[in-house]
DNA sequence: CAAACATATCTATAATTACCGATATATAAA
DNA sequence: TTTATATATCGGTAATTATAGATATGTTTG
């Protein structure tokens, strides 16, 4: 990893909003309701859920895990008109050999 | 590790001079010249190394190191008129056990 | 004690980020 | 094909951070 990704990571991770979010999404079933389409959370938690749980606006939260997505720690899957985002642990491991 | 000390290491890794410096410090020996009154890289290295080595001016890389040792991610020892920097690996890997 | 040196802190301005409401886009449902 | 729903993006203001120069503090040395 280079020192540029590891520093854009470091920004998402200088938020408590953000970091409890990676938090959250490390136990998905545990601090997320079920999904109503969806039988399981193998891609994640949909984006008004975490936009709930934040109590921030959806504007505000949509950015965030834009950018999360965008630095790789998150993956994002679409299923028709919700968006999924799971912890991409490879990128962590990454980034955690990177600091280490 | 509780969020809110998570998220100030997030602050101090949101900057390349800062997670450049963490990167510096792995390797003392590689990385800056030998001290002239100490034989050794024991305690880190000075302030003042760090602050040439960085290119940015005396009050910015001093109050950086000054974050990064509040927020636990440096270990500060002084010795007369110099303070020496080292990283401190056990807050770093408590760190990584709360992302991971 | 005075001068020199290493580092810390204060003060100020520029740059960036936080956060929202409004609006756009894309899909699904009626 | 309108309407509702989920998410993304835009535009703006408030808050925070970046960074420097000036100054203060503490230590060593002449």
């Amino acid at each position: 990893m280079d020192i540029k990704i590891a520093t854009e990571i470091g920004k998402c991770l200088s938020n408590p909003t953000r970091v409890q979010i990676m938090e959250w999404l490390k136990e998905p079933e545990k601090n997320f309701p079920p999904h109503e389409t969806l039988q399981h959370f193998n891609d994640g938690v949909c984006v008004s859920y975490i936009q709930e749980k934040a109590g921030l606006s959806q504007s505000t939260v949509s950015t965030y895990l834009s950018n999360m997505e965008k630095c790789g720690l998150l993956v994002l899957t679409r299923y028709g008109k919700w968006s999924y985002l799971k912890r991409n642990e490879k990128i962590i491991q990454e980034y955690i050999d990177f600091i280490r």
